[in-house]
DNA sequence: TGTCCGGGTTGATTTAGGTCAAGGCCAGCG
DNA sequence: CGCTGGCCTTGACCTAAATCAACCCGGACA
């Protein structure tokens, strides 16, 4: 199933995202009544945690707006960034009963959660939704792949670069498809976030964004609005191979 | 399903990996035989490329014996492993045609392939066996977060204590439980693989090996061959919070 | 039996990024 | 208003790891 088919499907039907973004492939009236009595919203505020590390966790959940992270702490207090959850991305893993990761909403959340015992039922009598999981989560292993690259071998402007791409890439695929050319967008992160997710400290991430400027590559207005001239001259600038980077 | 169970099942019924420890929970006569008409064993030399990144890739396999690497290689060189393939593990991706990283065997191995199409087929009408690829994919999925973190926080000393405990549980998990206590085992990759997998030069990984043997952490006979006396010391300069290692 | 070659070690030096420290900017609030 | 506290920037300095270079070791092979 693709992107497009899961847009449509939200377009087709409403309500929650989950339903129709993240899991379900078919609009089949019985499941969709089953989800209806195990789902319920919850709201969190910017700088607010979900779950914490180690906590117990009885539901799973897709972002219905806002921006939350999966960050990994060691006991000296080394953080690092190993998930960025944006709109329809999918938190929690069946199957465990205790979080892995501390979740944080660094803007304020929405999220769409299912208590998972039930969630779990609903994923083991209907086929597609688990397909739809695993594909989901093969995406998001890829991502981590390509993070992994980034945090192994990448200078720090090269992860600067990367990270603006990215944040520029999925914002412009949840807005309508910008025309090419100048590109603009607000960062949902701080330095500090961004340094958590980069393996970076925070006064290497000013200092890099702050020569990306010097260098014309990027444009900012206060210090989180980034205007991106040309996005091919960014991507030049990531170490990655160039595709253009809108396709895939 | 437990681990505990996969082993009993391989035990059981002998034969295949994949049918057995990899994907099968149950073992069910009819799909038995739909999954023997569409396998085949391939054999690699250590150093061969299974396939290149980008490469069109008809099959998924699991490794029945040997060790393959899930390498990205930017084009100036720099290379970083992002998977580390030991026996009973699945590799290749279904629903996407194209190899993502180039996948390398770097002792003799051998692979179980399933040829792609009729293997999705398969998943798509054998619910368990996409439960049983989630629970895979989430496993790796952790593992990638754990390994993010190695590579954005770890010092080079932590990264190959790191590794080493890795290596010594997943080899110990294939040998017998051994008695607590002093570790044998053969390091599966070189140097220069092993500074791939932590994002570090060669030569920083030689020193740091070479330091943690002179603090008695390990012993090495020959270059590939480490003792550890004792387990619980070598966790304590890994960095990560100290669970004893083998619980999880 | 020499020599070649791939892997490994070790030393000297350089450098990218971390650390420490001083301020700047600005929104919220008494 | 002026003060406070987050967030960000910039500078000076330091250090962990990279780079460059020499050499070692053992197995293959002529």
């Amino acid at each position: 199933m693709s992107h497009q088919d899961l847009q449509l499907m939200s377009h087709d039907c409403g309500g929650c995202p989950i339903r129709h973004r993240a899991v379900c492939a078919r609009c089949d009236a019985d499941e969709l009544s089953r989800l209806e009595t195990i789902k319920y919203y919850r709201s969190y505020q910017a700088g607010q945690t979900v779950v914490w590390s180690g906590d117990r966790m009885d539901f799973v959940a897709s972002v219905v707006s806002g921006i939350a992270t999966l960050t990994q702490t060691m006991e000296d207090g080394r953080r690092q960034m190993v998930g960025l959850l944006l709109p329809s991305d999918f938190v929690g893993r069946p199957g465990r009963a205790q979080a892995a990761y501390d979740v944080t909403a660094t803007t304020d959340l929405v999220m769409c959660c299912f208590r998972k015992r039930p969630f779990e039922e609903l994923m083991s009598t209907t086929p597609h939704v688990a397909q739809r999981l695993l594909e989901m989560t093969l995406d998001e292993l890829d991502a981590a792949r390509e993070w992994m690259l980034l945090l192994g071998r990448k200078t720090a402007r090269e992860k600067i670069a990367s990270l603006l791409a990215i944040i520029a890439r999925r914002d412009a695929s949840l807005k309508l498809r910008s025309a090419k050319g100048a590109l603009a967008f607000d960062l949902p992160l701080t330095r500090e976030e961004m340094a958590d997710y980069l393996g970076l400290t925070l006064e290497t991430v000013s200092r890099q964004v702050s020569a990306l400027k010097r260098d014309g590559l990027i444009q900012l207005e206060g210090k989180r609005h980034v205007v991106v001239p040309d996005f091919d001259a960014l991507l030049e600038h990531t170490g990655d191979d160039s595709d253009g980077g809108f396709l895939n």
